[in-house]
RNA sequence: CGAGGCGUGGCUCAGUUUGGUAGAGCGCUGCGUUCGGGACGCAGAGGUCGCAAGUUCGAAUCUUGUCGCCUCGACCA
C-alpha cells in the first residue's frame, strides 16, 4: 500500500480537493502548461490531439446537416461591436482592445473577438440580397477572446478554441428548427463521443445570450456535483438583423428581415471530460476520443524477440490508434503514465506471456485485468474498447441520476443545494426576482428549464405564486 | 474587483526570524547494470534568489515600491 501511494502522490485526490485535483491532472496529464500570460493556457500535444478528434467528429456531424466553413477575421472594429445594444453591453466588459498598429495609435481601436455575430452580420447584410441566398448555414474553428478576471484550464481561460456556427434564414421557423438541430447534435456527440449525458433545455432570460430572442444549452453535471454549461445554440429572431439591416427580397418582391441563429462548443468540453471521467490516478479518455486508445509496454524489453512482439501485435492492432512504448523508462513507470495520461486500454507483453502465446489487457477505467490469446487479441480489443465507451457513459449517467433532487418547499431547496451537490429539480413561477433571491441565499443559478418538463409542484419553491417552469437549478463553474 | 497564499535551477521546496556571498529531492545529460506497478550505481550540466530603488563594508534575508502566479468569492463558454 505504501508504494501504491507513491504512485499518484503527484496528483492531489479529488476527495481532498477537486479543484486542486483538476489542476493536477491538467498539468500532470500533459494537457496544458501555463504560459506567461495570465489566463492563456499551452495546449501541448495530448490536449491538442483530443480537440483534434472532437473538432473532426463534430465537424463530420456539422457537415452531415449542411454546414459549411468560413473564417472571419479575429478583429472588430469598436463601431461595429457597438450596433446591438444588449449584445455590446453584455460583452464589454470582458473585451480586449488593440489601439495601436506599429508605431501609431489606431483611428479607431479594434477589439479582438469575444464572438463574432456582428461580423457576421456585417457580412450578411451585403451578402444576402434575395430568398434564394438564404439560408446562410456558415461555421468557423477559431479562437476566441475574453478578458476573464479568474480564469482556470480549458473551463475559463482568457482565449481559447471553439467553433462557432451562425446561420441566417427566411422565416422565424426554420431558425428555430435550425436552433434545435443544433443543440441536438451537441447533445448526441457529447453523450456518444465523450460519453458526457447532459440536460437538454432553455435559459432563462437572465441566463441567456446577450441580444439572444432564445438560448437553448446543454447542462452536464462534474463529478464534483457542480454543473457545467457544455454548449449553446441561440436563436436570435430578427434581433440582430434588424440591428444591422440584413434584408432579403422575398419571391413577392418584399423586403423581410432573416432571422438568425448561433451555437458554439469550446475546449471547455475537454474540461467537461476530465471532470466526468477522471480519478485519482488522472485522466481517463472515452475510446472514441482518446489520441492513443492501446498502448503496449514490453517488459523486459532488451530481451530478444520481445520488442519484436509488442511491434508486431501493434501492426495487428492497426485498425485502432495504437503505440508501443519502448522507451527505457522501467515498466512501472510506463504503467503510471499511461494511466495518468488516460489511455484506454494498456497491453503488457513480456517474455512469459510470449512463451504463453498471451498478453496481459488492463483496462483505464476499471482497473480490470486479464490474460488474452494473442490470437484473440485484436477481437478482444474491439470489445473492450466499445464496452469501455458504453460503461463510461452509463456511469455517468448514473452519477446524473444519482446526483438530481427535488424540492417543492424553499427551506428542503436551500438545504439540499447547501448539503448535496448536483441537480435540484424545482418549480418557477418565471420571476427573475426569485432567482436573484436564489442567488444571493444559496449561490446556485438556474442552469435551465429542460425540454421534458415535468410537474412536481403547482407553486414557485421561492416565492410561492403559481408555478410556470421547472427549472434544473444548481451551482456551476 | 474583494479575501487569502506564494514568487529561490525544469518541478517541489529548505534557507529569511538573528544580513556574511546558494542547498536538497525529483527531473535532465552520459555510461553501465536493470525491467510483470513510478529501478539502481558512477560521472556531469543547470540559479543575475520575480523586478526596481533604498539601508549596509556586505542583502535571497531588512525597508519601500512594483509585477506576476495560485486558490476562493462577485462576473462569464
Amino acid at each position: 500500500m505504501a508504494e501504491e501511494k507513491k504512485m499518484v502522490e503527484q496528483i492531489t485526490d479529488m476527495e481532498v480537493d477537486f479543484a486542486q485535483w483538476y489542476t493536477d491532472v491538467c498539468v500532470r496529464a500533459g494537457l496544458i502548461a501555463y504560459s506567461s500570460v495570465k489566463g492563456c493556457m499551452i495546449i501541448k500535444p495530448l490536449g491538442y490531439a483530443i480537440w483534434e478528434n472532437i473538432q473532426a467528429e463534430l465537424d463530420r456531424r456539422f457537415k452531415a446537416t449542411g454546414v459549411e466553413n468560413v473564417y472571419m477575421p479575429m478583429f472588430i472594429p469598436e463601431s461595429l461591436l457597438q450596433r446591438e445594444k444588449d449584445h455590446v453591453e453584455g460583452f464589454a466588459p470582458e473585451v480586449a482592445w488593440v489601439t495601436r498598429g506599429g508605431l501609431e495609435d489606431l483611428q479607431e481601436k479594434l477589439c479582438v473577438r469575444p464572438t463574432s455575430e456582428t461580423l457576421f452580420c456585417d457580412f450578411y447584410k451585403d451578402e444576402i440580397q434575395s430568398h434564394r441566398d438564404l439560408p446562410k448555414v456558415y461555421n468557423q474553428w477559431c479562437s476566441v477572446v475574453r478578458w476573464e478576471k479568474t480564469t482556470r484550464p480549458f473551463l475559463r481561460s482568457r482565449e481559447f478554441l471553439w467553433q462557432e456556427g451562425h446561420t441566417a434564414h427566411a422565416t422565424e421557423e426554420e431558425a428555430e428548427e435550425r436552433t434545435i438541430l443544433m443543440l441536438n447534435t451537441y447533445a448526441s456527440f457529447l453523450e456518444e463521443f465523450l460519453a458526457i449525458p447532459v440536460i437538454k433545455g432553455q435559459k432563462t432570460d437572465k441566463e441567456k445570450f446577450a441580444g439572444a430572442k432564445a438560448t437553448y444549452t446543454v447542462e452536464a453535471l462534474m463529478h464534483d456535483g457542480k454543473a457545467l454549461q457544455s454548449g449553446t445554440s441561440h436563436n436570435f429572431g430578427d434581433g440582430f438583423a434588424r440591428a444591422f439591416g440584413i434584408q432579403y427580397s422575398d419571391k413577392d418582391n418584399k423586403l423581410q428581415y432573416v432571422h438568425q441563429t448561433s451555437w458554439g462548443v469550446t475546449t471547455r468540453m475537454i474540461g467537461a471530460m476530465i471532470m466526468v471521467h477522471g480519478d485519482n490516478r488522472g485522466l481517463v479518455i472515452p475510446p472514441a476520443a482518446a489520441p492513443t486508445q492501446v498502448i503496449i509496454v514490453p517488459i523486459q524489453q532488451r530481451k530478444e524477440g520481445v520488442l519484436a512482439k509488442a511491434q508486431e501485435l501493434a501492426a495487428a492492432l492497426s485498425g485502432f490508434r495504437v503505440k508501443v512504448d519502448d522507451s527505457d523508462k522501467s515498466p512501472g513507470w510506463k504503467f503510471n503514465e499511461c494511466e495518468m495520461r488516460g489511455v484506454p486500454l494498456r497491453v503488457e507483453i513480456g517474455p512469459r506471456d510470449i512463451e504463453a502465446g498471451t498478453c496481459v489487457l488492463v483496462r483505464r477505467d476499471t482497473g480490470e485485468k486479464k490474460t488474452v490469446e494473442l490470437s484473440a487479441l485484436v477481437q478482444t480489443v474491439g470489445e473492450e474498447l466499445a464496452a469501455m465507451q458504453r460503461e463510461m457513459l452509463e456511469r455517468a449517467r448514473k452519477h446524473l441520476a444519482a446526483h438530481t433532487y427535488e424540492a417543492t418547499d424553499y427551506e428542503t431547496f436551500k438545504k439540499t443545494i447547501e448539503e448535496k451537490p448536483g441537480f435540484v429539480k424545482a418549480m418557477w413561477c418565471g420571476d427573475q426576482a426569485c432567482e436573484d433571491r436564489i442567488k444571493a441565499d444559496v449561490a446556485a443559478t438556474s442552469r435551465c428549464m429542460p425540454f421534458e418538463q415535468e410537474h412536481i409542484a403547482d407553486t414557485c419553491v421561492c416565492c410561492g405564486k403559481p408555478a410556470k417552469k421547472l427549472v434544473y437549478w444548481g451551482r456551476a463553474y
